[in-house]
DNA sequence: AATGAATGAGCCTTCATTCAT
DNA sequence: AATGAATGAAGGCTCATTCAT
């Protein structure tokens, strides 16, 4: 008689429906009937689930930047040189790129609400720290290899993550004058270029 | 019997305290009463100069992302290398910081509508096309004088721009984890020296 | 888990409460809030059933003109003299005169609407066609059966729907002073009497 | 130095403005700007000459009243058989249908004001009270002289009047179906041939 | 576990009125 | 006598949340 635990199934679904009225609609213009209508559940359903309409934005916040980082960390445990890896990073937000999409104007909402609220802004900073630790690790090897010139690695990672993270809000505001692959891919030859050791002639 | 016109004064007055509740509260969490106190007027003279709440977000998106380009148009009238004029830029940003972290809440905000919201990308779209197009000239000209290694002037751009916004991104969801001015610096040069011709060794 | 349909319950309810408090209050001084109390439904629920506050008063509008109507048109289709039958409109309306008070205040109300609006007079018009319509044929038979001097039906329909409706306005004005049974009788008899055809004597 | 007195001819200005302006939008539609912009004046001069909106109101409502009523009053001084008089009036109405139309939608404000406010249906009955005396003393001297037939002179000015009301609302219903002369003529004659002695034969 | 009718606190906006000039 | 910028109380409407079924 025991019925299968539908929760966590339910709680998905929830967030799958919020995530896609939230980036149509902002998470202030999405009524609690909107992700009801989408998620196939009624509004009181919600409630059996989240507590509230902010209890749902706070738990698409981590599973939405959980997704967006774990290209970053799965390289980190890859092959290849630095330049590969970082470049294969980039060529993964490419890839991902409708993905990211649907996600976008949500994570933009989420880094305006986080700008002006001193708890939001810990979580998010955590989980950049967490992102840029992974980025600086890689840096670190690049060095130790030989592969980078040396420098700050925790700056350098700055500098990477601020490319990424600026070509994701450029691509936002003008998806069809922003080639991702080519730019991002540029962006990072450059900035790599700009490390690599100079070339005994 | 004639009176000053003080239309202008009180537009003003109110896009500045709207600045500031926006970027304390967010554009839904604002109270038209929070920016008529923190304006010194009343809530219905907020009414004689904009006819609505998102009339005064309209009129913040063009004052706010005005301020935001003045930097890097003013450079290009500036003489000095290629070099030189975009640390300038990136240096201004620095010079800068706390009037755009006063700012920087409400343009993300805005950033996250336009994600969004076809018509609002569109305007910001145009504003980022004259940006873009100010950069791209700063970067031809390096080009063509000798000082940066010939590539696709656009695409360079917007991987300037990229850094600049993606500092300003990751500034403002950790501004004690990141120093603009060492590492924005950093970035650009890092960025630049990767564009440098090979020196004759 | 079926649960009956209570909406149109629900929508009379709330007309019934309309109707009391606008005749009290008049449309503009009546608050949501009041109509809310008197149905004894709270405010959100009105909205869930009409759309806004004009809805509530436009379907006010058909609900109490058709009522008002009932008593000319259920005439038409009885026995008697066409003096009986049009005495007899004219006994309904004392007979209902206390419903009709409580509706009074409203229909001047639409009157007076009516009388700037072209759309709402476009619906009073119609109302009023039919309602003319309905006491035209009455008359028409009695001049077919020689009831009846020889006249212009509709013109001799609107004399005597002017009585009726000057007749409730007056009333409306005096309550004290009018005295319906009596005085509507009165001149309806004397309007029949203009219509007598000479007697042989 | 001694300027002329220039308060009558303003509330006189104030009153004409609003009519028209009451008349196009209702009372409570229409706003003190409307008035203000309609007669010529600033907003704050209507508050030299009123105390308040309801106080232009007010007044309007005597004025309106008067001018109602004239025809009524000034007949009863003319010469002329009572059918003469009676149909005197009717045409006056008629002739003067133009005015009436302006102040026609306001009147009927009026009149459902005062279905629901003692005070000002107190005010109004007082002035029916008057146009009632002075038709039923048309009547009384039609009896008098032998022109009418013998009833109670005030049920059947009651009657009259109805009459006279009861066009005037239905034609403010449907202008362009009602023609007053003709069918307000013809109702007031089927009523006058009603009261007719029996002619010998 | 699920529903959706009902609630009512809260906000944007309007507009009669005031008053400094 | 006149102006019109400024005020702020008040109300229609929305929507997150609750709860009887």
């Amino acid at each position: 008689m025991a019925r299968p635990d539908v929760s966590e199934e339910r709680r998905a679904q929830i967030l799958d429906a919020a995530l896609e009225v939230f980036a149509r609609q902002g998470f202030h213009e999405a009524r609690m009937d909107d992700i009801a209508q989408a998620s196939g559940l009624s509004k009181g359903a919600l409630y059996l689930y989240y507590k509230s309409k902010d209890a749902i934005i706070s738990a698409l916040m981590g599973s939405v930047f959980n997704l967006a980082m774990r290209g970053a960390l799965a390289v980190e445990r890859a092959d290849g040189s630095t330049r590969e890896r970082l470049l294969d990073i980039t060529e993964r937000f490419a890839r991902e790129i409708d993905r990211f999409s649907r996600a976008l104007p949500v994570m933009l909402e989420f880094y305006a609400i986080a700008a002006r609220d001193r708890t939001v802004r810990a979580v998010m900073g955590g989980l950049f720290d967490e992102y840029r630790a992974s980025v600086t690790r890689l840096i670190e090897q690049g060095i130790e290899r030989g592969e980078l010139k040396s420098g700050d690695p925790h700056d350098l990672a700055v500098g990477l993550i601020a490319i990424w993270e600026g070509m994701a809000l450029l691509w936002a505001m003008s998806p069809e004058r922003i080639h991702w692959r080519e730019q991002a891919t540029l962006a990072v030859t450059v900035f790599l270029d700009g490390l690599a050791l100079p070339t005994a002639s």
